[in-house]
DNA sequence: TCGTATTTAATACGACTGTACCTGCATACC
DNA sequence: GGTATGCAGGTACAGTCGTATTAAATACGA
C-alpha cells in the first residue's frame, strides 16, 4: 500500500482555497489553476480530488452551507440568559450580518453563490434547503418565545421567521453595496453602521 | 458623409442582448462574441460601440438602473387614489418583486450585478446610488403619510424606508432562490407564494 | 459618379480555460 | 529487497477568452 491521504481533508483544503479566490475577486476569477495556485498544489492534485470544476464548486458550496448550518445550531433564542428576548434577537441577527472583515469575506462568497444559484437550479436547492431549515429553526424559537409572552400572542411565529430571514438577507447586501462602510469602526461598534436602522426599526415594531 | 447609425440606439441594442444573455446563463457567459451572437452581429460590430468588455458591462449596468429609476418614479405612494397607504404601499412593493416571468428575468439580471458588485466597488457605487436615491423618495412619501396620520406618529420614516427597502431586496432574494416557485400562479395571485407571508407580517406591524 | 469616411466582417494574437494523460516518487505489503 | 499501488507534478490538447488589426462593403456629399 502507498502513501495514504486524508481525503477528505484535503477537499476541504481545496474548497478553502476556492472560497478564498471568490472572496477576494470573485467567482469568474475561480479556475482549476487560480485555485490550485491558492491552495498550493498542482492542477494534477486538484483534479484527482475533484472529477471536474463543477463538482469542486459543488462541494464549496456544501461546505459553506455545512458551516452556516453550525453558525445557526449555535444560536439559542429562549433560554434563561439574562437577556431579553428583544435583546437576543438582535443580538443572533446581528451575528449573522457581515459587520467584521471575516463575516464580510464570507458575505462576499454567499453573494457569489446566491448569483449562481439565480441562474443554476441545482445550486439553488441546496440553499433553499438550508433556508427551509433556518426557518424551521426561527419558527420554533418564536412560537417558544410566544409562549412565554416575550412575543405578543397576535403575530404569527412562522411569517414573522420569514420576515426576519429575508430582512438578514436584505441587509447582508444592503451592507455589501454601501462602499463607504467602515468595517473596522462596524466591528466595535454597530451604531456605525446606518443599514442597521431598518433592523431597529423592525425591532421596535416586532418586540416594542 | 458616409452612412450614419445612431450610436446610443445601437449600445442600448447591444446592452439587451448582453442582459437577454446575462439573464439566461448567468454573467459568466457573457462574453463579446456571445453577445455578439445574440445581438445578431460580428464581434467587430460590438467592439466599435464598446472600447472593451468592461465598458460594456458597466454601460449595461447603467441601463437597468436607469429603468429600475423609471419604474421608481412611476410609483406614488401619496395621493387621492381611493386606496389605504398601507394597499399602496403593498402594491408598491408587488411591483418591484420578481412575480412573473419577466420581472423574474430581470431579478435574475439584478442578482449577476449584485454578485459583480460584491467584488468590484464601482459597480457597487453605482448601485448604491439608486439606493439612496430610493432611499429618497421612499422616506419622502413616508413623511408624507405621517402628516396625513396614515403612518402612526411614532415610526421613524427614514428608518422604515430603510427597512422597507431592506425587505424588497431580500424578498427578491427569497423568491429567486426558491426552485419550486410557480410563476404563472404568482403573477395572478400573490397568495400563491407562500414567501410573500413575510410582506404581509411586516405590513401588519407598519400600518395595523 | 466619384471619393471618402464610416461601418462591417473576418482574422490573428497571446493568454487562459477545463480536461486528459503521462511520467516519476514514495510507500507498504509479499 | 522487490514490486505494485496510490499520489504528485508536469505537459498536451482543443477551445474560448479579450483585443488589435486588417481588408471589404456601404452610403452619403460633392
Amino acid at each position: 500500500m502507498p502513501k495514504l491521504v486524508d481525503h477528505q481533508a484535503r477537499r476541504c483544503h481545496i474548497a478553502a482555497a476556492l472560497l478564498r479566490v471568490t472572496e477576494r475577486e470573485g467567482m469568474e476569477a475561480v479556475s482549476v489553476r487560480t485555485v490550485a495556485a491558492e491552495a498550493g498544489c498542482s492542477v494534477g492534485a486538484v483534479q484527482r480530488y475533484f472529477r471536474s470544476k463543477d463538482e469542486m464548486l459543488h462541494f464549496a458550496l456544501r461546505s459553506v452551507v455545512e458551516s452556516a448550518r453550525r453558525r445557526m445550531d449555535g444560536i439559542r433564542l429562549g433560554g434563561p440568559d439574562g437577556m431579553t428576548f428583544a435583546g437576543a434577537l438582535r443580538a443572533a441577527i446581528l451575528q449573522s450580518l457581515p459587520l467584521d472583515t471575516t463575516r464580510l469575506g464570507e458575505a462576499r462568497v454567499w453573494a457569489a453563490f446566491y448569483a449562481k444559484a439565480a441562474v443554476q437550479p441545482d445550486f439553488a436547492e441546496v440553499i433553499a434547503e438550508l433556508h427551509r431549515e433556518a426557518l424551521g429553526n426561527l419558527g420554533r424559537a418564536l412560537r417558544y418565545a410566544r409562549s412565554t409572552g416575550e412575543l405578543g400572542p397576535g403575530q404569527d411565529p412562522q411569517a414573522l421567521a420569514r420576515l426576519i430571514l429575508v430582512i438578514i438577507d436584505g441587509l447582508m447586501w444592503a451592507i455589501l453595496m454601501d462602499p463607504g462602510l467602515d468595517v473596522a469602526a462596524a466591528a466595535s461598534d454597530a451604531d456605525a453602521v446606518p443599514q442597521l436602522a431598518a433592523l431597529d426599526a423592525a425591532l421596535g415594531l416586532i418586540a416594542p
